[in-house]
DNA sequence: GCTAAAAACGAAGTTATACTTGGTTTTCTA
DNA sequence: TAGAAAACCAAGTATAACTTCGTTTTTAGC
């Protein structure tokens, strides 16, 4: 199995891009910039705190979602 | 509403006392100081994705269920 | 196929904050 | 009422998140 960052990257690609956003209007609006948004989506890193709060804010989602992952 | 870190730590608090273990014991386990559970169940801050991953797996649960949070 | 937008990718440096250490105080519980 | 568990505080360290700059690849429309 992925790992968490890896899981939790490719999730928030998945509701990013369902809800037809892309990298750089995520960054803009999260205060991060388009490259820290790339990484975390390809599970370099997990955002920190603040900005998963951000993240989920700007898709219009519950945190809890982004933890969701397919067979869990 | 308060923040993601105070939600979070409150809930890992009582996920963590319904599973009958101490700071200490879930601190020896996830290779984290009792000091560094004690910030992040009183909000102090939030851990890392690292550190996320140990403690679900400390307490036998998805990572989700560290930020399902009432009334959401 | 051409083009442009979107995203992947890499390296190297900065910075925020998670985490520690050490110690004291408070709360809970048996 | 004693001891365990946890709160709390300050100050220092460490690390991974985040940035910057630049290049390459993929994707989607014409």
């Amino acid at each position: 199995m992925a790992n968490l960052k890896q899981q939790f990257g490719a999730r928030l690609k998945l509701l990013r891009t369902q809800k037809g956003i892309t990298q750089e209007s995520l960054a803009a609006q999260s205060d991060l910039t388009i490259e820290s948004i790339s990484n975390i989506e390809r599970g370099i890193f997990g955002p920190r705190f603040g900005n998963l709060e951000k993240i989920a804010a700007v898709l219009d989602i519950e945190v809890k979602l982004l933890f969701e992952f397919k067979g869990e």
